[in-house]
DNA sequence: CCATAACTGTGAACGATGTTCTCGTCAAGG
DNA sequence: CCTTGACGAGAACATCGTTCACAGTTATGG
């Protein structure tokens, strides 16, 4: 029932590899099932997760179906596996864009960019990612798991940020203690995180995934002309609702 | 092509309904329509989006599935009527908590709390609204008709707090031409907003949403303990960054 | 009033899908 | 050496979306 990433009927890779030439046999394995996901995000870009289909994969592989499920235990197992892909690849690029400025507001607005701009080259991906949640696999170990590693970008960014004390300390909003309390879990990611800023950025990371996902997903097609120039304004906003200085060096929120 | 509401072969409603009579037939066809899309919302609540078939829908009619192919041409047609419906039923319970309350504070809050608990209640129908979009269905124009229903909501909210001078001035973040120009369509909804006033809302819009579709989408799993306090907390800071005064009458962000 | 057309529903059928099962084959391990 | 287990292929089953030809009913128009 729990997805795992290999369900094979028996897993040779289940405890150590063996005495020598086991591992020879799981290495062309995992080999193998990056193929399959590879063919996988191959036919996931050209029809989109609904229209995804394991016989499909199988195909551009010339395999037959039915040894497709000696990789992956259904075709929802495959998507999370896509799914997990699909975060770390989302992850990189945040790390990337994350890593090329010192300054913490622009690292912030790289990060934003970077985030929309995979979106755009990877719709379906982040519809994956982003859109209605494979059934029977919300908050699944594998995907939170993935998930931590995008969410951990901007969280280093703020620790930085705060270190540096370029921080500029939260508006006037009180925090009160339930909320610092419900961050808690967030907040062991970040130690030494003022709660109130753990509890906006959450709110700011809601915003900037929540903008660029109305955006790809159609909910903003008669309300905004120009996607680009509110894009970033947005992200300045919620940077600014961080205590970031942001764009340009201006002070953002005060 | 593009999706019609009654795509049936020969459509008795495609202009005036003729002398007399025609309009008794076109009664019960589209009691009969709304009666499948009943049967379809019920069997999305039991099943989600992407379960959703045809046939169960039709089998809970004791119809043969073919004969729903005289009310909608697809399974995306039905689908996408299920997403109106839905966006009704969302602009519908956003209207009656905005409502309750003429202080422009509460009735933010009122709001975002509406939709929440909505989204809770109706957990695949916000799926099938702000999840991954049915494909060819982007942007069609009944969908997005029905959107702005919903968008007007808090669009007038801010009208009515503006024009009780009760809209604390945008903070300090300067707003780009191309941003104000940006918001054009959407200020058309809105006469006499201010552009800043309007891309702030926009993006505290994104948070909102974004926040419910994160939860609800199991992006929060291990991130956020109390999601009722935490969301609370995310509602006031997005009413702070429109310059709504919020949170029992306290002054939000300034 | 009646003939003609249109609308509505049925049942069979086609192609495609996810999944399971059985069967041979072949390499690895004792 | 032989045995075991993974591997892949192929057939099979149930289900799905969709189309088609056909029958029954209703409205329309002369």
């Amino acid at each position: 029932m729990p997805p795992a990433v290999s369900p094979a009927p028996g897993s040779p890779g289940a405890d150590g590899p063996g005495p020598s030439a086991a591992g020879a046999r799981a290495r062309v394995r995992v080999e193998l099932m990056r193929e399959i996901t590879d063919a996988g995000r191959a036919e996931l870009a050209e029809v989109g997760p609904a229209a995804l289909s394991l016989r499909a994969v199988a195909r551009r592989l010339g395999m037959a179906p039915s040894a497709l499920y000696r990789y992956y235990a259904s075709r929802d197992h495959l998507l999370t596996a896509l799914i997990v892909d699909a975060y770390n690849a989302l992850a990189a690029t945040a790390a990337a864009a994350d890593a090329t400025s010192q300054d913490p507001g622009r690292r912030w607005m790289a990060l934003g960019r970077a985030l929309r701009e995979w979106s755009g080259g990877h719709p379906h991906e982040w519809a994956l990612v982003f859109g209605s949640p494979v059934p029977g696999f919300v908050g699944s170990e594998e995907t939170t798991a993935a998930a931590t590693g995008l969410h951990r970008v901007p969280i280093e960014l703020l620790v930085d940020a705060a270190g540096a004390g370029v921080l500029d300390a939260p508006g006037g909003l009180p925090v009160p203690p339930a909320v610092a309390a419900s961050v808690a879990p967030m907040a062991a990611l970040a130690p030494g995180l003022d709660p109130a800023v753990a509890a906006a950025a959450l709110a700011a990371w809601a915003q900037v995934l929540g903008a660029i996902s109305l955006e790809r997903f159609g909910h903003f097609v008669g309300a905004v002309d120009d996607q680009d120039a509110w894009f970033d304004h947005c992200l300045r906003l919620a940077g600014g609702l961080v205590g970031l200085r942001v764009g340009g060096g201006a002070p953002a929120v005060r």
